[in-house]
RNA sequence: GGUCCCUUCGUCUAGUGGUUAGGACUCCGCCCUUUCACGGCGGCAACAGGGGUUCAAAUCCCCUAGGGAUCACCA
């Protein structure tokens, strides 16, 4: 039997990267294993619902490369694929545990609720729904429960949760058990004839023929409550994996509240899909141990839900910073400079030709973690000099220093073939000869050439700037200096 | 607090009874070098603690400690 799993999000704001991660494994899963991926909209919560979220979902999985097989896009042979939109589902399926004595029609308000949880909590008690004092279809009993019912009073319908011991086998943690006793009557159907997340989810996950769920640690407590919902239907459970929370540097569940925690923020700072994805792909589980940059085939390869982690892994921006550098130094320049283009136009920048940004690409992108730094990191690649810097001009320019270099200013200016090699002889030959050493030499051209301290091999930037441009700039230095 | 889950360098991890406990990020040193990087080489740094089982335990069992998740008409 082939496999399917789904990645069921809430529509209520931008994809997690908790959320990401969880999407990832299950796609690896599905793609290792032959197997079908399902999005499945779980919008039960009229009340956190975002507009345009959906969209926003999809985009930022398909930026990471995730896309789906079926979902509410493409469609499928089990649709729909949104909650609302089975509504009526989740209420005949209620009504079938009802009928079954699984569950029961409970009419207590939000008050009375709050009073008997702050009761409980006052007595010591861990808060639990109290089946036989509260007003539920046992206390107030068949007649008066159909009364209610006829009248249209709102009522809840709950699941009727035995104490027992109830156990289950989890792909990631091994044997898993729970009593009864600790589990609360879960509600099921709201008021507002919602369904509640278990409800739902077990429901469709039944439906649409779900063979795994693999999902987050924050749902292992509620397993038990769903696994009672298949019992109660009589259906056959999915198989179960539990991933790891992603943590933040507190070793807390990441979240809204420290940082950046939506993937198309982390789009937006610059950072490769890929190197993105591949960061995240490691974040709990790894293929060898050894080798840290893989293609989202590698990953899928190599993937075996079993060996995932089971301890929360922290979420390290340094090495996200390191592994992007990686794809950086790695990836063709003309796919670089296609992603770097937009943004010059955007700024106005005057990037002359494609060539020439690739150029500059390849001559500096070992000393940038973002594509996007580059405009900025050699801003004196774009146009005129931006200014120049005081320490190192301070520090490199002194009153002789005009004089000692001139001979290799003259010596450059004639020179016909404008190209690294013989601009590099040329200075080689001379600080040979001159005695002064590299350094003497280099950092007063890079400060009349460049105005910063830091760059790339000087006489490559040369080469990329031009004969009359590099001279243009070295008059003017001269000129404010009154040297010339 | 109840319940459940988890625990190898600061961080991500390899490791499934016998290893000098390996790799990567970070940090430090050296080399390369016109600067800054890149790259190369090297270094610091871990099996939470205690009991068992075993000739042998990071690996299996138990206890303790610590951390986390969860306890809604949210998912």
């Amino acid at each position: 039997m082939s496999t399917r799993v789904r990645f069921a999000p809430s529509p209520t704001g931008y994809l997690h990267v908790g959320g990401l991660r969880t999407a990832l494994y299950n796609y690896l899963f599905a793609k290792s294993t032959g197997g079908t991926m399902v999005l499945r909209i779980e919008d039960t919560d009229r009340t956190r619902f975002v507009e345009d979220s959906q969209t926003n979902l999809i985009e930022s999985l398909k930026w990471c490369g995730i896309e789906f097989d079926e979902g509410p896009l493409q469609g499928g042979d089990y649709g729909p694929y949104i909650q609302s939109e089975r509504f009526d589902l989740y209420s005949e399926h209620a009504k079938i545990l009802i009928d079954n004595g699984s569950a029961y029609y409970a009419f207590d308000t939000s008050e009375e609720l709050d009073a008997m949880r702050e009761k409980q909590k006052a007595a010591g008690i861990a808060p639990k729904y109290d089946r036989s004092t509260m007003r539920s279809q046992y206390t107030l009993g068949e007649e008066k429960t159909k009364e209610l019912l006829a009248e249209g009073a709102p009522y809840v319908i709950r699941l009727k949760v035995p104490h027992e011991e109830i156990k289950y086998e989890d792909l990631i943690r091994g044997k898993v058990s729970v009593n009864g006793k600790d589990v609360d009557d879960q509600i099921l159907l709201k008021s507002d004839g919602f369904p509640t997340y278990h409800l739902a989810n077990i429901v469709d996950d039944h439906l649409m023929e779900i063979t795994h769920v693999i999902r987050g640690e924050e749902w292992l407590p509620s397993v038990p409550k769903h696994i009672l919902l298949y019992k109660a239907f009589g259906w056959e459970m999915p198989k179960f994996a539990h991933l790891p929370l992603l943590l933040n540097q507190n070793k807390q569940k990441l979240s809204k509240r420290h940082g950046d925690v939506a993937v198309e923020d982390f789009k937006q700072k610059g950072y490769f899909a890929d190197a993105f994805t591949n960061f995240i792909a490691l974040l709990g589980w790894n293929p060898s141990g050894e080798r840290e940059i893989y293609t989202m085939d590698e990953l899928i390869a190599g993937f075996n839900i079993e060996k995932v982690n089971k301890g929360g892994a922290i979420f390290d921006r340094r090495k996200l910073l390191w592994m992007n550098s990686e794809y950086l130094k790695a990836k063709p320049v003309s796919e670089l400079a296609d992603k770097l283009i937009p943004k010059l136009e955007a700024d106005g920048i005057d990037y002359k030709s494609k060539e020439y940004v690739e150029a500059i690409i390849s001559l500096l992108r070992e000393r940038v973690d973002f594509v996007e730094e580059i405009p900025s990191f050699g801003d004196y690649m774009f146009g005129d000099i931006k200014g120049y810097d005081e320490k190192f001009m301070s520090k490199q320019w002194k009153d002789d220093t005009y004089s000692s270099i001139k001979p290799l200013l003259d010596e450059l200016e004639g020179l016909t073939e404008w190209k690294d090699e013989p601009i590099h002889d040329i200075v080689k030959n001379f600080v040979e000869t001159s005695g002064l050493g590299f350094g003497k030499v280099m950092n007063p051209i890079r400060l009349m050439v460049t105005g910063k301290s830091v760059g790339a091999s000087l006489t490559l930037t040369m080469e990329l700037l031009g004969k009359v441009e590099s001279f243009k700039r070295i008059n003017d230095f001269l000129k404010l200096k009154n040297e010339k």
